[in-house]
DNA sequence: ATGGGTACCTGTCTGC
DNA sequence: TGCAGACAGGTACCCA
């Protein structure tokens, strides 16, 4: 997916252009991960509110009629397109929400990605989805003591404990690999052998990976789009990401590619010795 | 409690 | 050219 920086770049491009729009209609096409969870013309009439994001998630606030909490999956893209412009649905648009500021689409090929109804934020399905999720990375709250108290005792690699998003969310598989060499951490290090010096360099790397993430409108790699259906930059300036073989722009040694839980891992074994 | 594996689904690329 | 197989940004769930 869409990791944290390409689900806030949809949430930044969404969130003043909805705010106090009123939905005129409500479209489902193939079935996502979850249904809908109510009739979608119970939702005609609502009036949207602020969008929010926790972790990877998005949650659109409907008022009196709930709300809509939304993941894309591996491949899914929101965008919204005023009225002369609107298209008409392609087989892979799962959700459309027609509102009085332009049409909100959801595009997923793989239909990983889910829009499921809830009262609130901290009622099911909503909590239930939300309540194990770790702390917010760009928040005041996260740094290298959360990460070690969070990590402490597990003998799971870092890699896919950070993957986990228990401890912190918002790392994907890109920025996961990235972080992990800005750090200097082997990816393969246990977590709960990371001491507190490591867990502090780990926090502001995966600090400042995100925000540079961020800053170049997410990574796209092939699906991923901003509401206005445009690509993310931040894929030019992985360091070892999909880079395999290619010098480490350190040490100029060889990017090692090796396979974690089932996900790809790119490191540079001299750069990250553990 | 931890952690490993599986499942969901489609499109694209690689190698034979 | 055709086709099988690998691979892809995520994560809930089941089982040991």
């Amino acid at each position: 997916m869409p990791e944290l920086p390409e689900v806030e770049v949809t949430r930044l491009g969404l969130v003043d252009r909805l705010d106090g729009a009123s939905v005129r209609a409500v479209r489902l096409g193939k079935p996502l991960r979850w249904p809908l969870g109510i009739a979608p013309q119970a939702l005609v009439g609502a009036r949207v509110g602020r969008v929010q994001r926790r972790g990877k998630y998005l949650w659109l606030p409907l008022g009196e009629a709930g709300g809509l909490l939304l993941h894309l999956g591996m491949s899914g893209s929101l965008r919204l397109e005023a009225a002369p412009t609107v298209t008409p649905a392609g087989p892979h648009d799962h959700f459309e929400m027609d509102t009085d500021r332009g049409r909100l689409r959801l595009t997923d090929p793989r239909r990983f990605g889910a829009v499921v109804w809830s009262r609130t934020m901290a009622c099911a399905p909503a909590a239930t989805l939300l309540g194990r999720l770790g702390v917010e990375p760009l928040s005041a709250d996260f740094d290298g003591g959360v990460l070690h108290a969070g990590l402490r005792g597990r003998r799971m690699p870092i890699k896919p404990a950070l993957l986990a998003g228990d401890v912190v969310v918002g790392v994907g598989n890109i920025y996961c690999s990235e972080a992990l060499f800005e750090a200097g951490i082997d990816p393969r290090l246990p977590a709960g052998r990371l001491d507190p010096a490591r867990c502090e360099r780990l926090a502001a790397a995966v600090t400042d990976v995100l925000q540079r993430a961020l800053a170049a409108g997410g990574s796209t790699l092939r699906d991923f789009r901003d509401v206005h259906g445009l690509g993310g930059e931040f894929q030019r300036q992985a360091r070892v990401y999909g880079r395999e073989g290619e010098p480490c722009p350190r040490c100029a040694g060889p990017v090692q590619r090796i396979v974690q839980g089932q996900r790809a891992t790119y490191f540079c074994p001299r750069c990250q010795p553990g």
